[in-house]
DNA sequence: AGCACGCCGACT
DNA sequence: GTCGGCGTGCTC
């Protein structure tokens, strides 16, 4: 038999099989992980397939050495996946195979631990005979322990006996035992109180809703879109769905946008289903993790939820793939190999014949466009549970509190809504998009603003224990603020704008007593950072959590029924076609936070803008009214859906050789659309410029950004591109991106 | 990706 | 004469 095999080096030379014989009675299958010999040295490959012909010469082909584990670590199914992934990504098919298959068990870090275990080969009455005539005790005692004719452990024999090596080799020797080594699962924090948790009974809505999934599930085939407003009851969806889809005796997939922000999913679902859910966490240990893969790959586990990598889960049989919150960018891989785990999960759903679930409050443009076509099946839940309102949205005009003398960061109907929220014995939820201190240092003589120097980007002041520096939010670079301006060497440095940690110090000096908890990157670093300010806020040990957009997503407190928003308008100008979406995605999700309880919530959104369309239609909470004028905009000035968008960023140190990069690159391209006619047909726009932040990180940064027809050779065309991204240049970094989320 | 082979310049 | 530079090409 021979395996046609994958070697683990990612690189185009070695991108083909190579044909290796199974030497005889080696168990190999496809998906296994082997040791192969290759040229002098010996490296890991996955066996794509097993045949009995060989069409190479048999002097040249050499055997596997060994099977990496006696299961195939990737499932077929995934195996398939690979390589269409490889060829749709054009990259090596030992990249997207690497996809599959989770670091640590890839590493040499993670140790399998081992129990040994010990069972008789010989029947009960033959050892309880070999007992009887035996002269060592502890040998006697041995033999009698494993009548039973079940496997024990070591260390059950260790506790009969104290010493009973010596006697387990001799008997082995005397082939009445055996002895052989099993793997050891570590399973993290098991289930509390599996299927005990209550039912709620399902609302009209969910029943409606479930009516027209669960058929589907049964029958294996469809995509669908739930579009349910904030605090409508999706989590319970879910749940039931993934009940039955057990029932059917298949496995289910749930992917969370985050997992450290959406734990109370995760402790639903280990509420009500116990140790068959299986929890890919980014907080796991290495080990955990490994041990959560395994019991998933050894069937132990049917459901599993995770972040975006948790669709590549080895799952065999799923009849259901739930992506939640599905407009979260998170889904995208912005690293290579680039995928998008919601294409991922329709995939899978097809070649396993099961559903796909897409839910959101605020769904992405192009999903809810694609569900006016009816790619995917639009359902409905326009209500929240228990006919609760939605929360009432109030617009705060922040020019007339400033005409009215009001200089501080707290609007006068945030400050009263506040003292009555907190007075009241409510809690609160404050929004600040930034974080950090003051945004920005500036100097008042010449006008001149810090930057990184590292960066083209102004810089954050942090207070860090009580020290003051100036932070770059893109390359971690931090330095104290200069004594005089580096420019006109006046000492009228000042700071202007704030972040979170101002909003946490004025509150501390408006409510004098107050427990604020802070939310953002500084404070949820640790390792469960996020967990411990979360836990202080739903115990009510804090009573207001400021925080940048983190606490915005999916979380679930019944006691908020105030949330403010200080700064609307500061995401809506930022140089991406998607901004008006994501403003609006983010508003309608931080306002949602709020009235999830029996009292009703109250949402005030600071602007200075408060006549913009999107902030109106987002405290209307008009999703629909919102999606027909964002889509309207975007077919006027050609933006996907409408079109397709492209762009090759060229990074180096040398700014000569980033722009001279950028410059052949764009080169390039005009000739390929010169020597392809039907390519130029796809052309919109093609320019080569500087992105807004020219230089990032130490680097120089050009790009040719494309603006393109949808056509079917469109894909041809970008292929092309991409091949020459790939191909790299001297000394610059090339990457290329299609439909990204930040350009223009 | 590694690691060989290979064909030219400066040294014990 | 040999050591060693890294250019080119192969690995079942």
């Amino acid at each position: 038999m021979y395996a046609q095999v994958i070697v683990d080096i990612v690189h185009e030379n070695v991108d083909k099989p190579y044909t290796y014989r199974i030497p005889e009675g080696m168990d190999i299958q496809v998906g296994h992980r082997v040791h192969v010999p290759f040229g002098r040295q010996e490296k890991e490959g996955i066996v794509l397939a097993v045949s009995e012909e060989c069409t190479l010469d048999p002097d040249k082909v050499r055997s596997v050495v060994r099977p990496m584990e006696p299961y195939p670590a990737v499932l077929p199914e995934n195996v398939r996946l690979a390589q269409w992934m490889a060829q749709e990504n054009h990259c090596p098919l030992a990249e997207t195979l690497r996809l599959m298959i989770p670091s640590e068990l890839r590493r040499k870090t993670v140790r399998v631990r081992y129990h040994k275990m010990v069972a008789l080969t010989v029947s009960r009455e033959a050892a309880l005979e070999a007992a009887q005539a035996e002269r060592s005790r502890n040998r006697a005692h041995i033999l009698r322990f494993l009548c039973d004719g079940v496997p024990h452990s070591m260390e059950e024999l260790r506790a009969l006996v104290s010493e009973p090596y010596e006697a387990l080799r001799q008997l082995e020797t005397r082939q009445l035992i055996r002895i052989w080594q099993e793997e050891l699962l570590r399973t993290p924090g098991q289930a509390l109180h599996a299927g005990r948790e209550e039912e709620p009974e399902l609302t009209e809505e969910q029943t409606e809703v479930l009516a027209r999934l669960l058929p589907a599930m049964e029958s294996g085939k469809g995509h669908f879109l739930l579009y349910g407003v904030t605090g409508s009851g999706k989590t319970e969806v879910f749940i039931r769905l993934v009940r039955a889809c057990l029932a059917q005796g298949r496995t289910a997939v749930i992917l969370v946008p985050e997992i450290a922000l959406t734990p109370q999913m995760v402790d639903w679902f280990r509420a009500r289903f116990g140790s068959v859910a299986a929890v890919l966490h980014s907080g796991l240990s290495p080990g955990e993790k490994y041990d959560e893969w395994r019991r998933i790959r050894l069937g132990q586990a049917r459901v599993v939820i995770g972040a975006r990598s948790a669709v590549f889960a080895p799952v065999e049989n799923a009849g259901l793939y739930i992506v939640d919150e599905e407009h979260e960018s998170t889904y995208f891989s912005d690293r290579h190999p680039r995928y998008d785990a919601r294409e991922i999960a329709i995939w899978r759903a097809k070649e396993s014949g099961g559903i796909t679930v897409f839910s959101s409050a605020t769904p992405s443009i192009l999903s809810f466009a694609k569900a006016r076509r009816q790619v995917y099946e639009l359902l409905e839940m326009p209500h929240r549970v228990g006919n609760r309102p939605m929360p009432e949205v109030q617009l705060v005009d922040m020019r007339k509190e400033l005409q009215s003398g009001n200089r501080s960061m707290f609007s006068r109907p945030l400050q009263s809504a506040l003292a009555a929220c907190i007075g009241s014995g409510h809690q609160a939820m404050l929004l600040m998009n930034h974080r950090g201190y003051y945004s920005f240092v500036s100097c008042r003589n010449c006008g001149t603003t810090i930057k990184c120097p590292n960066c083209d980007v102004s810089m954050t002041y942090h207070l860090v224990r009580g020290d003051g520096k100036l932070h770059c939010h893109y390359c971690g670079n931090v330095m104290p603020v200069p004594a005089a301006c580096p420019d006109c060497g006046s000492n009228k440095i000042r700071y202007f704008g704030s972040g979170t940690q101002k909003v946490e110090d004025e509150l501390a000096k408006m409510f004098p007593g107050l427990r604020a908890g802070r939310m953002d990157l500084d404070t949820t670093a640790g390792k469960d950072g996020h967990a411990r300010i979360l836990e202080d806020f739903r115990q009510g040990r804090t009573q207001v959590l400021v925080g940048t957009q983190m606490i915005a997503k999916g979380l679930d407190f019944p006691q908020v029924t105030l949330v403010g928003v200080l700064a609307a308008d500061m995401s809506l100008h930022i140089p991406d076609y998607r901004a008006q979406e994501k403003t609006f995605q983010l508003l309608t999700q931080v306002a949602g936070r709020a009235g999830r309880g029996q009292e009703p919530g109250k949402v005030i959104v600071q602007t200075y803008e408060p006549d913009n369309p999107v902030l109106q239609l987002a405290a209307r909470q008009d999703y629909r009214a919102f999606f027909v004028q964002e889509l309207e905009r975007r077919r006027i000035a050609l933006y996907p859906p409408y079109t397709a968008m492209a762009r090759l960023l060229v990074e180096s140190r040398d700014p000569m050789i980033a722009r001279r990069g950028a410059e052949g690159l764009y080169a390039r391209c005009e000739s390929l659309l010169q020597a392809h006619p039907e390519y130029a047909e796809c052309r919109i726009l093609m320019h080569l410029e500087q992105p807004v932040m020219g230089f990032l990180r130490g680097k120089e940064r050009w790009q040719v950004l494309m603006k393109l027809r949808i056509r079917p050779q469109l894909d041809g065309f970008v292929a092309s591109v991409s091949a020459m991204a790939q191909e790299g240049l001297e000394a610059a970094d090339v990457y290329f991106e299609y439909n990204p989320s930040t350009m223009m």
